[in-house]
DNA sequence: CAGATCCTGATGCACGTAAATCAAATTCTG
DNA sequence: CAGAATTTGATTTACGTGCATCAGGATCTG
């Protein structure tokens, strides 16, 4: 059996109000008694239990997710999974005492999105997530919030100047590297325009990817040009036009890379078309319509994250820093999923069947 | 706050020794009360406190994992996530109350397996997590633990006539396709032959890896012509002989895609080779051989799964099953990662910086 | 209707930890 | 050395659930 504090008091041969006094860095011990109790929870291995401490504390680690509101699948995909998180029949094992809320605010707007964090520090929550927009109020905000003691994570795109204690989401400059490296050998050989459109380039992610890109396709050297980027701000109806005038107006364009939202827009243009396509499209996010498009062949290559492993790494990582805790960077990396039109995961699935034991 | 068994108690009209009856399906509750009981779960959305529910049981779920022995090493990664579940120090949250022992057998050796998972199911463990040999005796020996009431999880290799409970591990069919698209896409074009390399084909991943493989390739159709499948028994020193020879008599070679092991042999005859190199090279799993190559060049992708996400999610469904809960499948799908030179990932990680409250 | 059987309630201990209170022992201060 | 301050011990209650025991009531059986 796993040591318990009475272990380590009848070790260290003191009272269990001092190891617990020791434990929880209260005041009122000597430091030469304090290093027995160390030494013997050092000796005996001793690990906090922390699901009888949570118990007794009948603590609950309040967690705010802010998101972008709007019609993008993928935030609301992510909506779904946080909610999925916050709700405690569905929320999968190993995710409990959280209660998650969540707020949304319009996208690409900073000030709002500075008064909701501010707002949503108010109560003295475990943790706050947040998909940054790259501004200096906001970033104020994150360093108020952390100031007064909260942690907080932003989510698929980072604020690092913020100081958040974490980012959930992919790294988003290895993406536009990935996506040009698969672009460059889906074009091998041949010659031509290549065309990047973003949301907006005040989105840090966008930037990234952009950047990223924009190296690969520079080392790869061959006869590829990139054409300078267009901003669709992520609304299907922009992107389709741009798209449109992209697909009349370039005779040579051999590739399009769509690093922001909005792909609705650019597949009803491809398949609408009737110029030649472009022979590599790569996008990003999995949604039905792009899933859809990568199964007709439209588009070659969608880069993604998984929304549910932001989702649920968010909340671990937060209440890790609320305890102090340590956690596994390697299970809190969130992957570059690349999907091609043969390892499309299977579309959407429920839980599994829950043989609940309230019956007989 | 949560409703608790008393409000359950309270709501109902019964008493406490009642709602546990009921909610731990024991005797000697009336259909009508039951199901008053029942109700009032519903009305209140209880969900049972599996943390108390466990620290009440003193209940610890001892796991049994058997592995491979030998060098192969995915095999030895997984073995050292396997070993960080097991360590209550080192464990990340959510994995709590696990006692994980691991086993090793000699690969590809059915009859030693099969003896391996009886002797695992002898004291009652909480569940099996097995990298499978598809064999009969094997299945038997699933069957049998299954008819004990012992959940049995398969890893990497699925055994899917035994009735086993879980498969943790990728889609191998699905990776051969990717597999193939990705060889067609880059090979666009030009002719030659492609060269398989497996470990063994008494291996369902392998099978089926070269299955999904073979189709992709035959759906593209243009003039690539998959030679005879080579089996090098994932031994680096055998799959470097394959691999020389082949380099040397096949003048038109164009790919070659390696689905087993033993990639170590097939970088070195890649370095050392005088001929051309083929122009497309796929292998499985992520190493600091593979790792090395891709980086070189000698590789051009890199499909993989990460054996930190198959050893956690293993313990967890492996809980569930014991518990008879639900858990997510989404969370629990293996993902088929694709790594090209410009998205590998950082070379392996510490915990994070572990401010252990037990300082001052 | 007596006795057996079944259903239900009441109660208490346990799990490992947190947190509070009060008393006693030790050390420090003047 | 008295008095104050600090440190430590002992004890209790609580968290939500599991599990066992005992007693009383209801219902059924012969």
């Amino acid at each position: 059996m796993r040591p318990t504090v009475h272990d380590i008091a009848a070790e260290a041969g003191v009272s269990l109000a001092t190891v617990d006094r020791v434990l929880n860095a209260r005041a009122g011990v000597r430091s030469e008694t304090r290093l027995r109790v160390q030494a013997a929870v050092e000796r005996l291995g001793y690990v906090r239990d922390v699901a009888a401490a949570n118990l007794a504390k009948s603590r609950i680690y309040p967690i705010r997710f802010i998101l972008p509101s709007g019609d993008n699948p993928f935030m609301r995909a992510l909506e779904a999974h946080v909610r999925q998180v916050g709700n405690p029949a569905l929320r999968p094992g190993g995710l409990e005492r959280v209660a998650v809320s969540l707020d949304c605010v319009p996208p690409l707007d900073a000030p709002a999105l500075a008064a909701a964090l501010i707002k949503a520090g108010e109560d003295e929550p475990a943790g706050i997530a947040v998909v940054a927009v790259e501004a200096p109020e906001v970033a104020a905000a994150v360093r108020t919030l952390q100031a007064r003691g909260i942690p907080v994570a932003t989510l698929v795109s980072d604020l690092p100047a913020s100081g958040r204690n974490h980012f959930a989401g992919i790294d988003n400059m290895a993406a536009g590297r990935t996506a040009g490296g698969l672009m460059r050998r889906f074009l091998s050989g041949s010659r031509g325009a290549v065309a990047v459109i973003a949301g907006s380039l005040s989105l840090r992610d966008h930037r990234e990817r952009l950047d990223g890109f924009a190296q690969a396709l520079r080392e790869a050297g061959e006869g590829l040009t990139l054409l300078p980027v267009l901003e669709g701000e992520d609304d299907p109806a922009k992107v389709e036009a741009l798209a449109k005038r992209l697909l009349a107006e370039q005779p040579d364009l051999a590739g399009i890379y769509s690093l922001g939202a909005g792909d609705r827009g650019l597949v009803r243009a491809l398949a609408q078309t009737k110029m030649p396509r472009p022979q590599a499209v790569v996008v990003h996010e999995l949604s039905d319509h792009t899933r859809q498009a990568l199964e007709e062949g439209l588009v070659d290559a969608v880069l993604a994250q998984d929304p549910g492993h932001i989702a649920r790494s968010a909340v671990r990582v937060l209440r890790a820093f609320a305890d102090g805790l340590v956690f596994d960077p390697a299970q809190e990396r969130i992957r570059i999923d690349i999907f091609l039109k043969d390892n499309l995961p299977p579309a959407r699935q429920a839980l599994s069947d829950p043989h609940l034991p309230t019956g007989e």
